[in-house]
DNA sequence: TCGAATCGTGGTAGCGTTAACGCAACAAGA
DNA sequence: TCTTGTTGCGTTAACGCTACCACGATTCGA
């Protein structure tokens, strides 16, 4: 019909036409179906957005961002919750590939989740990875500086005389975790320390009550740590916990750094020294590449952004008190 | 094509030809076409969730939520922010009506979402409103108990001796704030306080930072208040960077309650005396709503759900130095 | 005045899937 | 043996839209 021309607005259509059909659409309350037009046009205006979390602060400020971009762009987004379970990760993936989405924007759930994406390059579906990187794995990626940021933070406690540093970090198959240790291992190495695994606690699946549970081990060793880099914001809610628990004056008896930071918690209580990332940042700017993109604006290479930490201390590190 | 039968599990095929299908399907890493099955069958197994702000905790806790219980009954979520703007929610409803989504969860701009709403009722799409209701507007609803809540906390206020109680709140326009308000009122009256307009502080739009400068008139009142209920989370923020702009202990000389508790900012720092609400429930339930519309298990009339919200006493309402 | 370009509109086909039906092959009951 | 029913699979049409082409009407340059 020439009803499709008045919707799209194609310039092919005199004025009195258009006027009469918008009548009628207005009148009718026509609302036309996109699943039909995503089918003729194979475009959908969709995109994927993938997170092991929504909850996490983090990923609800990435998601945020992307939703801003996308849709002054004129995009939707299809949020996905992966709880950091393979499998479903796997099958939303299905999933937004079944959508025809014209991209995906993910967070993956750690290096296992490379034949995951492969269902993402075998149908061409464009994709950018946020925050998290995967060994070996060519694509669109934004993320943060892992490694010098925890060389910061590490550094910083070394500074204040500690030399007892604990590190509490998920599961090395996430990137962030993995390079964040190396950020920690080259601070110590830096000042001569040398590395005790004792002090590095693992745990794939991080929740503060697991945090919680790696501090209470580490502080019943028989030379506990000094002051503990917590690998991200979860991490450090469990270990202001187990300090809590213990009596332990923060930063007094224990010092504490950590990543991300948490706006409402830093605005209601300014406590914590972090290494606060623009995580809304890292949604707006993998979006932006991912329509670039779609634009074809873009060479063939693969494109990976960087973005700085902002290193903010606060009392939990005991800089002030030192002084 | 039998493939269709394959793919859909129907009864009707052999074992070996399903076997065969399946090989192929493997093979060619064939992925059914959700939109060209949504258009036969009109069934897109989505959602819609339109929030005013994933970034609040609140809210992100309700698409949370949303997506577990809508994921589990094989529905996807399409996430919109509307950032308390009625144009982009307008805008929203209509792609969702566009998408043919099975159905909208919607925490509504205000009472001036009503006309947004037809736009769902005249295209037969099922919706539940979650946490704030629309004035004279029959739906399905997930709310929290308002009312009950502010006049509780108002009460304990009161208790602690205060007569001078301020409120920060956002416009009456939006269900919650009404709610609250009358809370407020209900426990003032009931104490015999006499209602002062002075100590309530309205903005549209609610923010920390005009939370902050509301608060810092109150503070230059004559006579000033020495209690404030902020009426959410994140009026709350503004009120503590007011006083601690200002110099004034909390609660030592300003007692402080609010709505809503945030689970990272109450575990590292369990300070704030609050109402906490369910919020994942909110979106559980509200799903749970919208699902057994879809069922038919239903009748026509319109549901309700009240939950309760939690009285947490912490620090901040001045209880325990009271004892 | 005529051919050619342009404009506005309508017709047809096809996007990938499934609902509905059709039909052969075979089994079972009379 | 004939009817009836069941099983397995193919065919057709339709979902609502747009790409593409066609065609009459108008405009314009020569």
């Amino acid at each position: 019909m020439t009803v499709s021309r008045v919707i799209n607005d194609s310039p092919r259509v005199s004025v009195e036409t258009r006027r009469r059909v918008q009548a009628s659409v207005a009148k009718l309350g026509y609302v036309p179906n996109r699943l039909a037009r995503g089918l003729t046009q194979r475009k959908t205006s969709a995109f994927g957005v993938i997170v092991p979390d929504v909850a996490n602060p983090f990923f609800t400020l990435i998601v945020r961002g992307v939703e801003q971009v996308a849709w002054r762009a004129g995009y939707h987004v299809i949020l996905c919750d992966t709880e950091g379970d393979i499998e479903r990760e796997r099958g939303y993936l299905e999933d937004m590939v079944s959508f025809q989405v014209e991209g995906v924007l993910i967070a993956p759930v750690g290096d296992t989740s490379r034949p995951n994406l492969r269902l993402l390059t075998r149908n061409n579906v464009p994709f950018v990875l946020i925050d998290r990187s995967i060994e070996g794995f060519e694509s669109d990626l934004v993320l943060g500086d892992s490694v010098g940021g925890a060389r910061k933070l590490v550094e910083h406690l070394i500074e204040l005389g500690h030399r007892r540093i604990a590190m509490i970090t998920e599961g090395l198959e996430v990137s962030t975790a993995r390079d964040r240790l190396r950020g920690y291992l080259d601070a110590l190495a830096a000042a001569g320390i040398p590395r005790d695994d004792e002090l590095i606690a693992k745990s794939s699946a991080i929740e503060p009550e697991v945090a919680r549970d790696s501090t209470l081990r580490l502080l019943d060793l028989s030379e506990p740590p000094t002051a503990i880099f917590a690998v991200n914001n979860i991490a450090v809610v469990g270990v202001v916990e187990a300090a809590r628990e213990r009596n332990l004056e923060i930063p007094g008896e224990l010092a504490l750094v950590c990543f991300d930071d948490i706006e409402h918690v830093s605005r209601i209580y300014p406590f914590l020294t972090v290494m606060a990332q623009p995580a809304e940042t890292y949604g707006t700017i993998a979006t932006q590449l991912l329509l670039d993109r779609l634009a074809g604006r873009v060479s063939r290479r693969r494109r990976t952004v960087v973005l700085p930490a902002d290193f903010i201390i606060r009392l939990s590190s005991g800089a002030h008190e030192a002084e």
